[in-house]
RNA sequence: GCCGGCGUAGCUCAGUUGGUAGAGCAGCUGAUUCGUAAUCAGCAGGUCGUCCGUUCAAUCCGGAUCGCCGGCUCCA
């Protein structure tokens, strides 16, 4: 019999049987491992166990300590759940199935929207399949028969989907779950070894979703589900998303008066009293990093004319995006959607020489964007926000020093909120405009800022602007979700259209590069981020109650004045629980109300010019004299700590 | 904008298989003056998102519309 050799990952060899499935040399290294293991890398490839070895090769199995085995198993389960659909649904269309960060989906063309009856049908058509333990087994089709099969069984995006992918390839992979009415589907693999492994899958929500994700394509019913290596992960994961929205900045913003909406202005906020205290501290928080980084602060014009927005070219592009006004005697007007054409506009309105640059505009004036309604959502896409945004004006050797000047006020501020975010670099795109070596210039230089700053970056080839690469930050927020909020545009294309220059020391005029950059990104959208990292328990630094006097009865009501307007004087942000109700009722309110610091007053107090604190993270923690207090906690504040 | 769901008191939610609605909390009034997460009693509060239609009668059924929610697309 042929035997083939296989290296192990540990660098050992081992004899097997030709055209035995990696499973055996699973089984071979340890019985146990076979039962936790779902794929493993043949030569670097990522196979299925079911893969017969044919030759020698390296072997590397994949547990399902492995990230890889979670996302096969999930495709698995994506998989499962198509087969279930079309058991229930025989005249169904299937799409593609993909894995995603937490779990799922797989997109149908269906002849009516599915229902969350459809739901629990298909997902207890699923644990059946699931019992029966089929096998996922891989075949390989000569590629007109696959065609062929896909036509006949009416599905033609299968077939443009086998169409695309594999031009020119003679035989196209496909995986059959062998139920009694076998499920074949067009799919590179890998695979679980049998519909058994799946033992934890839940299906979560439907929605709409359009084949290819064009609008003008087929609508689809896309399902969406979630699923993991034991029962006892997926019930922690679905116990973390029920955690997770309680702290949706909605629900808490509402609890804590930070904000709300109105119907007569969908997409713009009404910043309550509280809500305002913490947007000024954002916004002079931001003002005290910029402005010592060199940020001159301006304020351009809220309402230009159509001129403008010829020039830069958003009339033409970006219209349906914005508000349109008429003045009274009729001349056409528009809302400014970003802050970049003033910026042009002040730039130029004066003789700026070589020793001016970088010269550095900040702004937050409110921008306007007519957002399609189905986008609105809470404070994270709104139609009015400011953004803490600002243009730096460079010489194009100056990019790499004044970027990574950048990415380190990137790195300070996120850092001072605790945010875990991510750093991706967009190089050029097939459509751009200028010249290649300078967009190669440009790049080098963003990279070399990158790893001056120590930011560990991924690539997004090609992901650019027309105008330039950029560098985006994204913070995750409690949900799990990631939020473009920080980023760093290089432009070429917007000095040219605004006619930019400068004067060189050749005494020569020159085009400055733009540099378009924000940290917050916008004020609305951090804050909906930062109420939900904090789940509303601001640290001192930004609460915008920082503390809450509490008297124990009226005759301490004076008392407690004094302490307030002691605190106010001091510069704390403070409050008077002035009601007629027992300390218990003010503290569980003030708790709820996340409120860092309960000063308690009664009697002993009043004697002694003290106060009694409660924290709300930590409790009661005994009287002091009032003075004392207030240096620590102005302490608390200028150290900005997190807790 | 597209698909689906939802819209009942300030908030969270019951309810009416068509005969104009209730609770808790919040609010107001009174009593209580209290030491670290809810004192007691009473009162008041809603043309059931809006408009049109069907009907003797609509909060309920149908249509439109606005808003919100979940996605898609887009995006800070």
């Amino acid at each position: 019999m042929n035997q083939v050799t296989i290296t192990l990952p540990d660098g050992s060899t081992k004899q097997i049987p030709a055209g035995a499935p990696v499973k055996a040399v699973a089984e071979a290294i340890s019985p146990r491992l076979a039962d936790a293991a779902y794929v493993a890398y043949v030569d670097d490839t990522l196979v299925d166990l079911t893969y017969p070895l044919a030759k020698d090769a390296a072997v590397r199995i994949v547990t399902n300590k492995n990230p890889e085995a979670l996302e096969v198993y999930r495709h698995s389960t994506a998989h499962l759940l198509a087969a279930a659909v079309t058991a229930l649904f025989p005249k169904v269309q299937c799409g593609i199935g993909p894995p995603i960060e937490d779990g799922f989906y797989y997109d149908f063309v269906v002849e009516r929207p599915f229902v969350p009856e459809d739901l629990e049908a298909i997902e207890k058509k699923m644990k059946e399949l699931a019992q029966s333990d089929f096998i996922y087994e891989r075949q390989l089709w000569p590629r007109q028969e696959a065609i062929d099969f896909f036509t006949k069984r009416g599905e033609p995006l299968k077939v443009q989907l086998i169409e695309e992918k594999t031009a020119g390839q003679p035989h196209v992979s496909v995986y059959t779950i062998k139920d009694k009415d076998t499920f074949v589907d067009f799919c590179v693999g890998p695979h679980v070894p049998s519909t058994g492994r799946l033992k934890a899958f839940k299906l979560t929500s439907t929605s709409n979703a359009y084949w290819k994700g064009d609008a003008k394509n087929a609508p689809m019913q896309r399902v969406y589900g979630t699923a993991f290596f034991s029962q006892k992960d997926l019930d922690e994961h679905l116990t973390r998303i029920e955690e997770a929205k309680k702290r949706d900045h909605r629900r808490v913003g509402k609890e804590l008066g930070l904000f709300t909406f109105h119907p007569w202005a969908p997409g713009a906020t009404f910043w309550l009293p509280k809500g305002t205290t913490l947007y000024n501290s954002l916004s002079n928080y931001m003002r005290g990093v910029l402005i010592p980084a060199g940020y001159q602060e301006v304020k351009a014009p809220i309402v230009f004319n159509k001129a403008l927005w010829q020039t830069s070219g958003h009339w033409d592009y970006y219209q349906d995006n914005m508000f349109l006004v008429k003045s009274s005697d009729d001349e056409e007007m528009g809302l400014k959607p970003m802050n970049c054409p003033g910026h042009f506009l002040l730039f130029g309105s004066e003789v700026r020489s070589y020793r001016d640059l970088p010269l550095r505009f900040h702004e937050q004036t409110p921008l306007h964007r007519n957002e399609a309604s189905g986008t609105l959502s809470g404070l994270t896409r709104v139609r009015q926000f400011s953004q803490d945004d600002g243009h730096c004006f460079v010489m194009q050797e100056q990019i790499a020093s004044e970027v990574e000047e950048l990415i380190k006020l990137v790195q300070r501020v996120y850092s001072d909120f605790g945010l875990s975010y991510a750093a991706k670099l967009s190089t050029r795109p097939d459509k751009f405009l200028g010249e290649v070596a300078t967009w190669d210039d440009a790049e080098a230089g963003l990279r070399r800022a990158l790893e001056s700053a120590q930011q560990p970056y991924t690539l997004n080839a090609g992901d650019g602007t027309f105008y330039g690469p950029k560098i985006d930050f994204d913070i995750t927020d409690a949900l799990g979700r990631k939020w473009q909020c920080g980023t760093i545009q290089l432009d070429y294309q917007m000095p040219e259209r605004f006619d930019l220059k400068y004067i060189g020391a050749d005494n020569a005029e020159h085009r400055p590069v733009v540099i378009h950059r924000a940290i917050f990104g916008s004020l609305e959208r951090f804050i909906g981020i930062l109420v939900e990292h904090f789940a509303g328990a601001f640290p001192l630094w930004l609460a915008p109650v920082q503390a809450i006097v509490l008297p124990i009865a009226d005759r301490h009501l004076d008392y407690a004045g004094e302490v307030v307007a002691a605190l106010k004087a001091a510069g704390l942000k403070a409050e008077l629980d002035d009601r007629q109700e027992k300390v218990n009722y003010k503290i569980r309110e003030a708790q709820l109300q996340k409120i860092p610091y309960m000063l308690v007053v009664g009697d002993r107090e009043a004697a002694e010019k003290a106060v009694a604190v409660r924290s709300r993270a930590k409790g009661d923690l005994g009287a002091r004299p009032l003075e004392q207090f207030v240096t620590n906690a102005l302490a608390e504040v200028r150290s900005k700590a997190l807790s």
